[in-house]
DNA sequence: TTGAATCGCGACTCT
DNA sequence: CGCGATTCAA
């Protein structure tokens, strides 16, 4: 950077940072020391808000590597940090910008050996990955699995209150009613605990909870942080829970420069415990705070803005607000009684493409909102039969999937030996010939050496010990071991996505699926097309961050979302829950299922549930710009039978001149008399085999992979191709199935690429 | 041990 | 209805 630019910096800045403000807006960026709390409705700006004021710092001076910023997503995260380095430039990298997980996890690859009961290359699970250890637990203490289902979902609640086995045990023994099933869930809650530890593993409760454990216990390591991060800024802090509470606390303690933001009403994560009274109390908290309120909306239409409003007075706990907008009036609010939940996806997908053949819309622009994930497989099916590209997000995250779970599974062993979840799920897949019963075996003697699954097998002295294994058995096990250790000597060598393929490759997983019967399966090809996705999405990793290891890829895939990662390359409409929609906003959205028993879902029994459904749906209903279209079905598939159902209340608290309210039940056509005969029609017509629907749909699915698909394609040197990210190149080489590819691009230069993962196209 | 067939139960939202 | 878990035969 030269001196003139240097110079010109400062007044660029005040350009840059205050332009287009408003003048609360203004006063909120200014207002850079002490603590601060951003009241900020619904699209009143308050990302944009939390930009400039990260930049004003930065323009005063202040280090980028004192300044923490802690988003809701990693999406967000990623697009601020864009942000302000279009507003000063590359020196803003050295800010920490990330969600509580992702801040939690890079704080514990660093501090965590303080506890002295875990190392640094802990393993991270997943929610399905704790259920199912839980569910271990449960069984080894000789009780009925069936009898403690919701168990993960106590443990997790206890965790984001900070409440550990010990204390939850001594919190059971003054319980008088349900003492028995309290006892009992606090002894799973304690062997659940010890096996975390055992296998040197924490679950996403865990990663605020020993950080805050680290904070409070430790408190040289906790002024590291506060000493370094001088000023602090907190996203959505309605939906903190008590553990992210405590950690903010502990980190502001000293400078007390922190700047939360948020809105009571939109908080909507009761269920992992998150507390308004958090963002209510602020002021209690800090005593010297200032507070500014954004209430100008910049999103919605008066109409849009107006619906809302009308459904969220109805809350009674809530802080007086007055949101309001210069927006123009705009269409009215549209509802849609549909007959069935079948009708009501067809509505949606007919809408859709009058909007996109007659009005000029982009898909990208229109967003299908749900209250619950189930309700996307309707939409899916229609708009695969009405040719309408869409993303799910959500619902099966993309790292959930089986087939990638099992490679991760194969990473988390070859960096943490100790994790015996991922030793079991993978060492029988692909299929070795070690059945449960020798795993068993192998896994009591283990357990009663206090030794790792892994330590046992790749140590012969103790591997012969374990009684009752077959030769054949051993042998298979000591192979499945010098295979881990050979991939792992090289994993600090290769680069991440060489090293998943070397474990694609070295432990058979790939040839298990495209060799002999199993590859021509429907599904298995669906399933090497993930994989490579995977592959391709380690390579985006590690192009943005060079130094990555694979520790921190696994950090990654462990704690990105599927809302991070709507792109915006192919246009496509978004369905996904209200929750994923959050901070989320479109021209165009059709909220669907508006039924009582629906959406406010059943299990809102109290008034404050009420209260948090309502305020999802205000969530839902401010995602709207232009369009808003509501719709409620008549009759509702669920569990294989149709129930009748009724519109939600919340429809009617919308006021009546925001509403222009349609019933398909008058335009249907004659062969439409009844829902019952007209679903019957619909089966017949999409679904000739329909007691297989199912794999109808797959079909169709694997049908549209497979017109993308760059199978058996005949490469010859001299081919041009097109790179997803490196652009144009043309093919110099052909080896099997690598090729030698030269870009247009010098940076890039000569590639090998394999033709089942790279990204390419023939030209 | 494995693969196929059958059974039984279940779904709210997410990091 | 659809999935995962369980059961059973080979």
């Amino acid at each position: 950077m030269t001196n003139f630019e240097e110079t010109n910096l400062s007044e660029n800045f005040q350009e840059k940072i205050f332009d287009g403000l408003n003048p609360p807006q203004v006063e909120a960026v200014k207002c850079l020391e002490g603590p601060l709390l951003i009241v900020a409705g619904a699209g009143s700006g308050k990302t944009r808000v939390l930009t400039c004021r990260i930049a004003n710092l930065l323009a005063h001076g202040v280090e980028p590597r004192e300044i923490l910023a802690i988003t809701f997503t990693n999406k967000a995260a990623n697009e601020m940090k864009s942000r302000i380095g279009k507003m000063i430039g590359d020196t803003a990298r050295a800010t920490w910008i990330s969600t509580f997980h992702s801040f939690c996890a890079r704080v514990l690859r660093k501090d965590i050996e303080v506890l002295g009961t875990y190392t640094k290359n802990f393993t991270i699970y997943d929610a399905s990955d704790s259920k199912n250890l839980i569910k271990e637990c449960i069984t080894d203490l000789g009780l009925d699995a069936d009898r403690f289902t919701h168990v993960p979902k106590i443990i997790s609640r206890e965790k984001s209150n900070l409440v550990n086995a010990a204390q939850y045990t001594e919190k059971s023994l003054e319980v008088k009613e349900g003492g028995d099933y309290v006892t009992q869930v606090a002894k799973i809650y304690t062997v659940y605990e010890k096996r975390l530890v055992d296998n040197n593993a924490l679950d996403f409760d865990d990663l605020i909870s020993v950080t805050e454990r680290i904070f409070r216990e430790h408190p040289e390591v906790c002024e590291k942080y506060q000493d370094r991060f001088r000023y602090i800024s907190i996203d959505e802090y309605q939906d903190t829970n008590l553990a992210q509470y405590r950690l903010v606390k502990h980190l502001a303690a000293k400078y007390k420069n922190i700047c939360v933001v948020g809105d009571a009403d939109q908080s909507i994560y009761g269920f992992r415990g998150a507390d308004m009274r958090n963002i209510l109390n602020f002021e209690k908290d800090y005593p010297q705070a200032k507070i500014i309120r954004l209430e100008q909306n910049y999103r919605s239409t008066k109409m849009i803005l107006a619906a809302a409003n009308g459904v969220i007075t109805n809350n009674v706990m809530r802080p007086e607000k007055n949101l309001w907008t210069e927006k123009e009036q705009g269409k009215q609010v549209r509802f849609i009684h549909c007959v069935s939940d079948k009708t009501e996806a067809a509505f949606v997908a007919r809408e859709i493409k009058k909007l996109v053949t007659q009005e000029n819309v982009r898909y990208d622009e229109i967003a299908v909102l749900f209250r619950t994930n189930a309700q996307s497989r309707e939409f899916e099916e229609r708009f695969i039969q009405a040719d309408i590209p869409y993303l799910v997000v959500g619902s099966l995250k993309f790292y959930d999937r089986k087939e990638i779970k099992d490679i991760v599974s194969y990473l988390r062993l070859l960096m943490n030996p100790r994790d015996n979840v991922s030793f079991l799920r993978i060492v029988n897949v692909p299929r070795r010939g070690v059945g449960p019963i020798n795993l068993t075996r192998l896994t009591e003697f283990a357990t009663s050496r206090n030794l790792a699954i892994f330590d046992v097998i790749s140590n012969d002295e103790f591997l012969f010990q374990v009684p009752q294994l077959s030769p054949k058995v051993t042998q298979k096990l000591r192979e499945f071991a010098a295979m881990i250790l050979s991939l792992s000597a090289s994993k600090d060598k290769l680069p991440v996505p060489a090293m998943i393929e070397a474990v694609l490759k070295e432990s058979g997983y790939l040839s298990s699926l495209t060799e002999g019967e199993e590859a021509t399966k429907l599904d298995s090809a669906s399933r090497v097309d993930n994989l490579s996705s995977f592959v391709s999405s380690a390579q985006d990793f590690a192009e943005m961050e060079p130094e990555g290891t694979l520790e921190d890829f696994l950090n990654h895939v462990a704690l990105i979302t599927d809302v991070d990662e709507i792109e915006e390359e192919n246009s496509r409409v978004s369905l996904m829950t209200v929750h994923a929609a959050k901070g989320l906003e479109y021209p165009t959205v059709f909220l669907t299922g508006m039924e009582e028993g629906l959406f406010p879902h059943p299990s809102a029994a109290t008034v404050s549930a009420m209260e948090e459904e309502r305020r999802i749906c205000y969530v839902a209903i401010t995602r709207a710009e232009e369009n808003l279209y509501i719709t409620a079905a008549g009759e509702r598939r669920n569990f294989g039978k149709s129930y009748a159902t009724e519109v939600s209340r919340f429809v009617y608290e919308i006021p009546r001149e925001c509403l222009a309210t349609f019933s398909e039940r008058h335009s249907l056509n004659s062969n439409f008399r009844t829902a019952s005969n007209a679903e019957a029609i619909h089966e017949q017509k999409y679904y000739p085999d329909h007691r297989n629907r199912r794999a109808a749909v797959e079909k169709m699915k694997a049908k549209i992979i497979m017109s993308a698909a760059k199978e058996k394609i005949d490469w010859q040197p001299g081919n041009q191709v097109r790179h997803k990210k490196w652009g144009l190149g043309t093919v110099m080489d052909v080896q099997n199935d690598t090729l030698k590819i030269l870009f247009a691009n010098p940076e890039i230069g000569e590639k090998n690429l394999k033709t089942k993962f790279a990204p390419i196209e023939k030209i």
